[in-house]
Order: structure tokens, then C-alpha cells, then sequence
DNA sequence: TTTGCTGCAAACCTTTTGCACCTAT
DNA sequence: ATAGGTGCAAAAGGTTTGCAGCAAA
């Protein structure tokens, strides 16, 4: 991406975004990009990598780290907020944890300086728990603990 | 790592165990490997990735994702924890978040089954914010957001 | 002896990058 | 025309794996 100069307007942003919003929960740089494929508007893979880092970096989307491999999603909102995550279909859910203050004090306490937290919650969602038995909508590797 | 058996007593296996225990914070494979070479017990690269895989099945050790690598660290006690992690130079203090029965809470109320979550704080300490100015100790990237 | 563990190198995967070409502006 | 974006292929990391040899039990 570049550092400076003025965005430009081109197709494959477009299809990129478009896609993205379609999205029901994260996706991978990767998945993406086989569905941009899929549904003919093919764009590269590295200019996928370079849109959504674009995107991460401005606070468009919001990226998680699953099993591996960066996951990202649309951000509806500026605030910072955290996920309840199907790791089987990827669906995912904002949450807002009650009052977040203690983790300052925690931080001011030992001296930190806070540059960034996660707070992400793995699981199955409903439909992906039933389904288990059969496979897995996408993925079912897990975090570990 | 092999399913079943006994597991076998090994010069590398001591050696990993007794490096890792030595270690501040969270350490990488690879740190982890380099440090070993370093101090003369060479242990195959190989054998640290799997040992430590098998460690942190079996719960010994804890992991956190930072910046694309996968982080290691001896667990003290059985109990599941969360850390303020400095990313300067990996020091870790475990943190009791008061009370995560919302977390609970949530997950029920949207029909999901929790398989794990993360919270982790990533920051600087007193000491790599004084260092800084010059070079950080070891890795000066940090997680998106 | 048996069979788990190790080392090496190759394989894998995701992500990044160099570079020439393309195309909004 | 200018310079940001794109595509391709190569490179770069980190991590896993196949396999033959080594060594605990």
C-alpha cells in the first residue's frame, strides 16, 4: 500500500469490499480471495493481502488470529469491540464485556503501557454443534486452551 | 509426538524443559531453539516444535499468538490464566481478571459452546518504554488494534 | 529387542515483496 | 503524464512431516 498520496478507485477494491460485506462472520485473506475467484470478479491474492491490511490499518475492518491465520471482518462501528467466534462457520457475534476499567489498573499497577488487548471468545455456535457430528461448515482446529 | 506408549525420558526433552523454565516470559520455538544451540545443548529444531506442541497439549506450558508466532511459557499452576505481556522483551505477569462469569453469560444467551477464549494484554513495560528511544529487546511489533 | 524420539531436509501454508505493467486521475 | 494499484512469481517466515537412524526401557 502506498504511504501517501490520494486512494484510488479501482474494481477490485470494489469487488473486495463488496465481498466482504457479504460475509457473515471473519474470513481468511485466503478464503476471501477463493470466493472473490469463485464469483468471477478473480483479484489477485497478494492485492487481497495488501486491500485488507489497507483496511485493517485504517479501522475498516477488524482482525482476529484463529488457528494460525488472520481472519478479518467488516468493523460496523469505530469503537473497539470484542468477538464471540464460531470457529465452525465463522459467524460471529459483538459482545461487550461489562466495564474494562480493571484491566488499565492492572496495567498501571506493573508499570505497563497498554498497546493493544484481545478478548476473544471460540466455541460453536448452535447450528455448528448439531451439525458436528456430520463436518464441520469450514473448520474446526481450534485455539488451544 | 506418538498417541499412546510411555513417554521416554531424553537428554533434548531435559534440556528443553530446563531452558524453557529459565525463560522470563514467553518465549518462540524458534527463541527458544536459538537459545538452546546457544547454550550448547543443541536440540533439533524439529524436536523443539514437537515437544512443545505436546507440552502444551498436556497443559505444562500455556501459548499466546503474538505477531504471527506462536509464544511459549512453563505453566505455574493448573488453573487457566491471562496475561499482561510486554512485547518488547516477553517479560509476562499473570493477570486475574475479576470475575468472567459474563463471558458464561453471553455465550449461553447466543447458544454458543465456548472452546476457549483469549485475554491477553500487550504492552510495554517500565523498562523497554525507557529503552525505546534506542532499540527495543527483541521484537517491537505489535498485534493489530 | 522394541518402539518412542530425534535430526535432517523437504514440504506446507500463510503472508510479504520486487518489479513491470496497467489505469484512475 | 503521473503515480497509485495490480498481478505474477519468487521469497520469506513459521510450522509440520516423512523417514531412517538412535537410544531408552
Amino acid at each position: 500500500m502506498s504511504e501517501h498520496g490520494v486512494a484510488r478507485h479501482t474494481r477490485q477494491k470494489d469487488a473486495l469490499l463488496q465481498q466482504l460485506r457479504g460475509c457473515e462472520g471473519f474470513v481468511s485473506a485466503q478464503e476471501l480471495h477463493r470466493r472473490l475467484t469463485d464469483s468471477g470478479a478473480s483479484v489477485g491474492l497478494a492485492t487481497v493481502y495488501r486491500q485488507l491490511n489497507s483496511l485493517a490499518e485504517s479501522g475498516a475492518v477488524d482482525t482476529v488470529r484463529l488457528d494460525g491465520q488472520q481472519m478479518f471482518r467488516i468493523c460496523d462501528d469505530d469503537s473497539h469491540h470484542h468477538h464471540l467466534i464460531c470457529s465452525g462457520c465463522g459467524k460471529t457475534i459483538e459482545i461487550e464485556p461489562p466495564d474494562m476499567e480493571w484491566m488499565r489498573q492492572i496495567a498501571r499497577s506493573h508499570g505497563f503501557k497498554i498497546n493493544s488487548h484481545t478478548l476473544e471468545i471460540f466455541g460453536l455456535c448452535s447450528d455448528c454443534q448439531h451439525k458436528r457430528a456430520t463436518q464441520p461448515t469450514r473448520n474446526s482446529a481450534i485455539e488451544r486452551r
